[in-house]
DNA sequence: TTGAAAGCGCTAACAC
DNA sequence: GTGTTAGCGCTTTCAA
């Protein structure tokens, strides 16, 4: 059994409070002081963390709810997250729903029964009914690329401007002559999936070109779907003379079935990317693509996230927006003004 | 503020012993049965986890130390260990450390002081300082991947067969015909790299092959580290006409190499490579190589750790090997017995 | 089967 | 600056 305050307290006869004010930065006579560092390493004493979270009603851990732990992006927004947190002695729980909503809401009870001092959300369930139960406890509930309509001013965020960065991407395309430009999204109704599509049909709008349905595939954010994808697109007659596809596992896999096709990138089919993940980056070296940025979004909750967990009940839910630039590489052929084919 | 036991005792009228029988699966009368669950239902209680470990000395949480969260191989095997633990209702505190020992003990010590019930490592530190206070709390301790010289009995473990999984990788291409073969490993010392390194030589010895010190090469177990490990191997004369590559990320950087350099395979040199990581087997499809059983470890871990916790001060500590075996693929010439040109 | 009561290890009044 | 004490929400004897 691991020495308690009240070992400390016989060990150096100092009272309970003494001890306690020690451990949580009080001051204490100098003398005292050395009395209580030498018991505590003597003894091996740590204060009982769930002892101190019982008490104070604060358990120094926040809850991370996401879609999937086997992700790129998400586990380097996760390990860009858990620094600041931990160097603020926090404790991250972190709960990987495998994409289901039944899950997700599993995971945040479980949360929420641990008395997580706050949550961090990936949502899966666009609906956010999975998050009641953390509302109403009243605590901060950070969401993370993914908005949820009807939450406004209730929970704070931190996502891409999706909408500009897939209108910048396709407005690239525009202006090196595409008029046919095929676009791979996610699953429909996901956040980022129906804002990077808003962003396409906005620049093509402003470009005066007009919207085809069929240039317009769902790929599931998996590489299997991008493969798919982009195989049906490239089938089409014409074949669209460029690609935009918005994220990393379906721009390996539409790469991929462009391979297999012998289509050239960029002779035969121009190709924007999404996402810029550090181990694949020399997989693609020349790609041109719109990089997420992974460390600052998870910088960015973990402030976030502490900040409200600093102003209490009298925090101010806010949404952090960050901006995203086209990294040009040699994957987009400017299309001669006469043709085509 | 949450309902707690006392609301819901009031709330019914039961006394508090009753309402925590229920709740810990004891019997209580039908009618109250009722009356519990619809005042709970009512006033949306949930117990208190923290105010449970503080009195059963037990916080259903374990401690998970990576040395890195940012990698596939790692992901996939917590994800596998994520989910019998949590339908255990355990949760998983996932510390990153980054692969620095220094690090490393930190979150040890961050874990021993919230009380986890037990820990899983994957250790940086070979020398297992990093554990001495879990072991001296004595909770469980259950290594993952690599084992630790000197604990021997006082922790678990969960490994493949190293040696056994290079020696028969390296037999392949020996009877394959092949003699100069290059070897990438990750960092020297550490446990996988030596055994690997160990089934290599085995594997050499055996066929009568004398080793040479050039053709073992060092990665880092980085895909940078593999591409220049192998970029140097092909660049001795006469350059290996087979290479063995010992992980994921390695075997990535080599095959980049490889192309980089126009060097094809099988038929300038072969390759067996190593791990097979979902996402991006279609990356590399004809591959011969070493899968590692991520699932299974991750289980196998989950598993070892719910029988040690069941188990409390009798535990007895074991070592689970799982063993391996080469997936062929196309990526392995046989080398016709007149010639090496 | 149920209830009263003690106590897990700590913090925070409050009095000194 | 320090000590005394009540109590956080729960489990667990023990007696009824």
């Amino acid at each position: 059994m691991a020495a308690t305050m009240k070992d400390i307290s016989q060990a150096t006869g100092l009272g309970l409070a003494t001890i306690s004010k020690y451990f949580n930065g009080g001051n204490v006579r100098e003398r005292n002081r050395v009395l209580i560092e030498e018991a505590s390493r003597r003894l091996h004493f740590t204060p009982n963390e769930v002892a101190r979270s019982l008490k104070t009603h604060r358990t120094r851990a926040v809850g991370v709810v996401i879609p999937e732990l086997n992700n790129a992006f998400i586990t380097s927004i996760i390990t860009a997250m858990e620094d600041p947190l931990r160097r603020q002695n926090y404790a991250v729980i972190v709960c990987d729903c495998r994409s289901d909503p039944e899950r997700e809401k599993e995971a945040v009870d479980f949360l929420l029964s641990r008395q997580v001092d706050g949550l961090i959300n990936m949502a899966t369930d666009y609906t956010g009914r999975h998050l009641r139960a953390a509302l109403n406890a009243g605590i901060p509930v950070v969401l993370v690329d993914r908005l949820i309509a009807g939450l406004e001013g209730r929970v704070s965020a931190v996502v891409i401007d999706n909408a500009r960065a897939a209108e910048s991407a396709t407005d690239a395309l525009i202006s090196a002559g595409h008029r046919r430009i095929g676009l791979v999204l996610g699953s429909p109704k996901l956040y980022t999936t129906e804002l990077r599509r808003q962003g396409y049909l906005d620049s093509l709008r402003r470009a005066g070109v007009e919207p085809e349905p069929e240039l317009v595939r769902h790929g599931g954010y998996t590489m299997d779907g991008g493969y798919q994808a982009v195989e049906e697109l490239m089938r089409l007659s014409p074949p669209p003379t460029a690609l935009f596809i918005t994220n990393f596992e379906m721009t390996i896999g539409g790469m991929l079935a462009l391979e297999h096709m012998n289509i050239h990138v960029p002779e035969d089919v121009s190709v924007i990317g999404f996402d810029k993940v550090e181990l694949f980056s020399n997989l693609l070296p020349q790609l041109t693509l719109v990089p997420q940025p992974q460390v600052s979004i998870g910088r960015e909750c973990a402030a976030l996230m502490l900040e409200l967990l600093r102003a209490g009940r009298e925090r101010t839910d806010r949404v952090v927006t960050l901006s995203t630039q086209l990294m040009a590489g040699t994957s987009v052929r400017t299309l001669t003004p006469g043709g085509r084919g």
